[in-house]
DNA sequence: CCTCACACGTGAGTC
DNA sequence: TGACTCACGTGTGAG
């Protein structure tokens, strides 16, 4: 039998969840309601069926959820939350990057538009990945960048711990950014420690994480960090 | 007993959002594989810890969905969801809207006379767009969350030092808002440490300061906070 | 065989 | 009280 509405049969974005299975009814009538533990299996099948139909809309609500993620990887009831949440964050950057250029567009005015290089901003997110990518080439040879010196070390330490560790010159605001990139990646610290010392910035964040998830962690890293620069830059406070 | 994690925190608003919950997993039992009823507990057992695993996975996804959503209404894991989706096409209606607004812009700029002087060279579209993007950019990623718990020690210990420390819950950022706090306040800071450990925010900061400026410097650390909550709650419809 | 993801029924807890 | 949500353990089917 089909226990299972969201992996086969709902493949498309049709909408129709309706019971593939209808036991429910059955259920219900199934015990005779005059005798004592048949009031009690009246009382456990209204459970049953109230639990069954918030299970039912939960699914509907959760592939609705997935029905408006423009990139579902995988059918996966928590690929598509994850994807969800990605897609949200995704958007967030993009609203804070608009949001800097209408400001500049605004306030600016200036005969300088070097900037904008009128490229659209909205394209989706498969295009911003490949934005994301080249800020991130480009900003590797960026000089200006508010985060120097970056040293970034990610390593796995048993016990589904990731230790990664950051070290860069403090400038100000140095602390915040950092703090904003990691803030921005929701991942499961176990404890974090910021320092600085002497212009320079110390910082040490014990992740939950497995070891396969390390190089994807470093990475994930890298890009927010190289996304803070990039804000930077293309703000020019 | 706890049988769950998120009725507590549903009851009032208070919200954890590390992982309070994920602690116990240590649980692995081993027996003997030769004998029948061994191997028989032991897949039992795998296949409880295993379904136990995936469900605490879904729900801290969940629950990661939760603190990208600027406004939750309820705890309700559907409910969670639903705002999800409702947030996420918003952002898309705004987004389309932005992005004809850009247009805009970037066409009107050629033919500019009389720009940014005030509103009127995007009628109602901006303004109304504007407020959202504020909004949205202004809490950041997520949710309002003012600084709660808080406590403040400041201390001379000679030597023209003060050592200031600062305790406080930790919720989401709350570490960036506390280093932009301490930011602009232009300290002489000699050096700063700041740690987030089992949902609480410890922050120690040497400042370069005499003795007699103890007091202003306490009153400034507090303006500068209460500054931020103020910013946070000013941000209400 | 075993892993993964799921739906199910049930007891416990809340308002 | 009953109408809700939730976590749990279990059976099942796909890969």
């Amino acid at each position: 039998m089909e226990n299972d509405l969201v992996s086969k049969s709902q493949l498309k974005p049709n909408l129709e969840i309706s019971n593939s299975w209808g036991l429910d009814e059955a259920l219900s009538g199934y015990y005779d309601s005059s005798s004592p533990d048949g009031a009690q299996s009246s009382a456990a099948s209204k459970n049953i069926v109230a639990e069954r139909d918030r299970r039912k809309k939960l699914n509907e609500r959760l592939f609705a959820l997935r029905s408006v993620v423009p990139n579902i990887s995988k059918m996966d009831k928590a690929s598509i939350i994850k994807d969800a949440i990605d897609y949200i964050q995704e958007l967030h950057d993009q609203e804070r990057r608009i949001q800097a250029e209408i400001l500049e567009l605004e306030s600016g005015k200036l005969s300088n538009n070097a900037i904008c290089d009128s490229e659209e901003e909205i394209p989706a997110l498969l295009r911003s990945k490949k934005k994301k990518i080249d800020q991130t080439f480009d900003s590797g040879e960026a000089r200006a960048s508010p985060i120097e010196d970056l040293e970034l070390g990610v390593s796995y330490v048993g016990e589904n711990t990731v230790v990664v560790s950051v070290t860069c010159s403090k400038r100000r605001d140095t602390m915040v950014k950092l703090c904003e990139a990691f803030e921005s990646l929701n991942l499961k610290i176990i404890t974090a420690n910021i320092t600085a010392v002497s212009g320079k910035l110390l910082k040490t964040v014990f992740v939950q994480a497995e070891e396969e998830e390390r190089d994807h962690l470093k990475i994930q890293i890298e890009t927010a960090i190289a996304a803070l620069n990039d804000r930077e830059n293309s703000v020019s406070l």
